[in-house]
DNA sequence: TATGAATGAGGGTTCATTCAT
DNA sequence: CATGAATGAACCCTCATTCAT
């Protein structure tokens, strides 16, 4: 896919994460990436089969590293033996993922945007991956109620709350009210959840 | 705007509705609202002026009926002189938004993913609702708060949290995973918030 | 695939037909046909899904037709129990089949160039139809040999001679050199082809 | 025109040969030439200006051995003083063309279907050449009727007979149905074309 | 000379919108 | 008011050709 000059790639890449970011998918033209680019509409096609390759690559890539730092961080989000000890690795999974959600901000607004908006390229890949995290985050719910540490009716509808609050933080703070004090944030996100769960204090 | 024969402005919103909610603003033609109208393409233009000002009518009568309802019902989200009370008031309320919700279901939907959608028609007044929903929220948890029956650090954040938890939870719950007791999660949901905010219970 | 109105759907046919002769297939733009037929690039679209769609409606008919008077008019070229029989019948053939192509000399010339040239869209179709021809010609001669009035080694080959001499004729004397005698052509063209068969004469 | 490494230059004529009779001129991409050729997209322009100039070269040099075996077999197709020698002469020169074209199969299905196919590069040289080798044609014929051996009403016709069926029993049997015992076709093709021209036997 | 990235002019097709009937 | 044919501005993508290295 992906042409000989990193270069002349990495505008490309750079040109198409801002316009989508900007315009959305549908809207955004291939010239607009070009011209930005600084290259001309047949470059494009040097790197990339269509419009749509080059959003694809721009998700994979994403998808592929938050889909395994969410992996492995969150087989560790209820992880500990005492109230104190889960509520500082529910502080070690916030942080991490706000870090990596920071570090991707416009892929991540792109991918997030384009999954639920309708007609979006990403709506089934999108809502797949909703069911595989959710599904994660409900695992370590039963294994924190199991140990006696948290308590719920159903841990699949907790795991949605969850997940919500989760991704309507990210959204709203990062993305919307862009002034928030993030450490302020997760404090109370983790007490929050922490809370809903009725986690039991040592 | 509305041309003058109810019966067939009904059926282009009828099938503009199901378009939309089908294929997104975006990719739904003017030529399938039409045929699935039953009229020509010419009188889709005696009664909208364009493919966006059907959208737009189609929110706006959403948006305003949710609007008034939400202001109304959330004036008494955390009502009450005791924990009961209080907690009779958020069950009442998530029953109510679920209620308009599921009665105008594909137009949330499609509010909903054009809203969150970029380069969605929406997106800034989308952001404007959300900012509304989230201040009156805020204000009712402060009164909350001054009345002595719930604790939190920053009432606004706690809002976003509140407000994400209902949204995601209608967007999960009526939209992907149609199957869930509703009465159970709105008891669920009732929970989460309530501890998330600490009620003092009586 | 036709449009409403027959006369800006004969327009374009026309315009394509024309454009078709004069520069072939892959060479002729859209807009060509559109500007010579005096309608817009769009209203092509109305009338046909695409510009192969045109084409291959203009070869159709003239194919069916063809195709109809050929298989009709073949089962009789070699009929008759006497050489003089045979040789009207023969002069009859040909006379028949002269007036279809003259009456059809603009989409007979593209689908002659178009079905040899390669890559042309009918070159299978074109000597599908070769085979289908051939194969009508040599019952025929078959029918002769038996009754005793015609010699051959290989009817099967004889047939692909004869299918030569008449296909190679009319593209010749109709599109390359246009100022034969067409009567003199037909007589000797009857004349060569049953002494190539030995016609016993009478 | 041609670049100083004769072996690259055969390389691309040879794909270009193989890419032409497989796809057609207009749909072979210089890019399929190259990449065939295993050289790179410029240096093609080292050996040829242009796509259409390695296409001439390739026709060019196929047409002028043709051309010269053909003239000079053509001055003796008819030569003989006695019916024997006549059709000893025939035969022999269908053995030759049939060898020419056999040898050259690929570039003369180019050239073939090229000069026939509409908006083809050749149609004039195509043309020309045709009537150069009919006019040759009937140049002996003329000879043979002189000598009492031939009878025909109009030598220009019977020459274009006699091409016709060549080219068209080569196209045939070479190109379409490839499994003809081609001594039998030579024999009844000599057989054909003599008769057809009423030839005096011994 | 060989390379192959860059170029950019077009071409086919779509579809929201207009307007004469 | 209803019709639906006509419009034409876009937009994605192709590919022959160029040129700096």
């Amino acid at each position: 896919m992906a042409g000989p000059d990193p270069g002349t790639e990495a505008s490309l890449i750079g040109a198409a994460v801002t316009m989508f970011q900007e315009k959305g998918f549908q809207k955004t033209r291939v010239s607009d990436v070009v011209s930005m680019a600084g290259v001309s509409q047949g470059t494009f096609y040097n790197y990339f089969k269509s419009k749509e390759e080059i959003f694809r690559h721009i998700c994979n890539g994403f998808i592929a590293e938050v889909q395994k730092l969410f992996i492995e961080r969150t087989e560790h989000i209820f992880d500990g033996d005492s109230a104190t000890e889960i509520r500082k690795n529910v502080l070690a999974t916030i942080d991490e993922l706000f870090v990596i959600y920071m570090e991707n901000l416009a892929v991540a607004e792109i991918l997030f945007r384009e999954g639920i908006g309708n007609g979006g390229l990403f709506k089934e890949i999108y809502e797949d991956l909703l069911s595989i995290f959710i599904d994660l985050i409900r695992e370590q719910v039963e294994k924190g109620v199991e140990k006696g540490f948290l308590t719920t009716d159903d841990p699949g509808i907790s795991a949605v709350f969850i997940f919500g609050l989760f991704e309507r933080s990210l959204f709203y703070f990062l993305l919307v009210r862009r002034n928030t004090d993030l450490k302020v944030l997760r404090d109370m996100l983790a007490d929050f959840i922490l809370k809903g769960l009725s986690l039991k204090e040592d």
